[in-house]
DNA sequence: GAGTGGTCTAGACCACTGT
DNA sequence: CAGTGGTCTAGACCACTCC
């Protein structure tokens, strides 16, 4: 199996601190060439790292060293900046699209919707020190959406939700998956149409028990840990 | 990108039902050579399903077609018979081993312990209608752990452990992870050693606040879903 | 023993990136 | 335009499974 002795000879450099966080790895072909091997068993190896969480890829760029993960609480409904904000992280939310749909059967079982309802959907991105790790689409019932229109770019939607209906900070359910990246999804993280993402789909509640934001964010998963019920870790940056 | 037809054209096979559950695929040669293209091109778009949750491979057995996953809920310290129970599938948990052992740095932290603890690890492994899906590590400390010398096969660790010590049905926090399968797990589960399995750590409190169980669960995604705070959706099966 | 999956070689062409 | 990653071909040998 030499894909694993390769891959332990990079990991080895990593953790040596030869390779730094978000540097770019050289080129399949030169890599291969210093294995002597070919690039098949290359991008063996660097897939078992990139499942490891040590190396990732983006789309015809390349590989690089994955930085040090930001612990996420889906049990709690704070959004990414507060967060970071906590974790000491450079992040920023940015808006990709809102607009009003119908909700998707999936969409309303989660939100107790009656058929052919309309809801807000706002998708935006998470970039975490200069890489994209996420993507989140947050979809409110059409009698709170409303109030997205009075949102501005930078504002967090349960704040501006907040406005109109107090909720109860226990009243969230979630749900943890995996899934290929959508093509969609690719483009906007730079991923390999392949790559795989994880999942969290959150469900807030108010206080009269129904729910009035489901969340779905999809991560890289060397980039967001999930720590649910925890304080975040103390980090080692 | 011709895995991708591959893939869509395997996947109706299954959706359409000309594939039943846990029914073996035929042998990469034969697929590759129904769709004229080589084992590399076919197992890319195999590996694509297996992302997917459609099809599992078992190490030099072949690839299998995923049967409909279990839904287990984590913020509960049910184990996997009453949750099988519940959603009326077959399961057998069966012992792997029992061992008193120094506590790894991490067990000690999760479990609060201080340095050179001692705690009695249980492993277990999971079978769902005859697919061993799923191992599980507990580790108990060693003050409770004791009670364990008295389980008997079949037994349920929390069962036991209730005995000795009353515990907070709340009490339960956990983290997610994915992670490749270690070469024990590759073995006991029968999965290729590149294989990523997903990882649930619980801690579960008693009621004075103390953990004094620590569960690590680690499975095949596409057998076994995360559900939390829900009720199992209805099953179509 | 025939067939299987696991691993590997040594190329190739294309679309795209970065300069 | 040179180089890169994305995709694909057409083989090969080995260890293992199943009959």
């Amino acid at each position: 199996m030499q894909y694993i002795s390769i891959k332990e000879a990079i990991e080895e450099q990593i953790e040596s601190g030869m390779l730094a966080e978000g540097q770019k790895l050289p080129s399949e072909r030169t890599l291969a060439e210093s294995f002597s091997t070919t690039r098949v068993t290359l991008r063996e190896a660097l897939q078992q790292l990139a499942l490891l969480g040590k190396v990732y890829k983006e789309e015809r760029k390349g590989w690089f060293v994955s930085a040090s993960p930001l612990y996420f609480d889906p049990s709690h409904h704070f959004g990414f900046k507060k967060t970071c904000q906590q974790q000491k992280r450079a992040c920023s939310v940015k808006q990709i699209s809102l607009e009003r749909t119908l909700a998707s059967k999936e969409i309303a079982t989660y939100l107790q919707l009656p058929p052919f309802s309309y809801v807000y959907l706002y998708i935006t991105s998470v970039t975490l020190e200069g890489r994209k790790v996420a993507l989140q689409y947050q979809y409110v019932p059409d009698i709170q959406g409303s109030a997205l229109k009075e949102m501005l770019e930078g504002d967090d939607i349960i704040s501006v939700l907040n406005k109109r209906c107090l909720y109860d900070a226990d009243g969230v359910s979630f749900t943890f998956d995996i899934a290929p990246a959508t093509h969609f999804e690719s483009n906007v993280l730079r991923l390999s149409s392949s790559s795989m993402l994880l999942s969290v789909i959150q469900t807030v509640f108010n206080q009269a028990g129904t729910p009035f934001l489901l969340q779905k964010t999809r991560y890289c998963h060397d980039a967001i840990k999930i720590e649910v019920g925890k304080m975040p870790l103390p980090k080692t940056r």
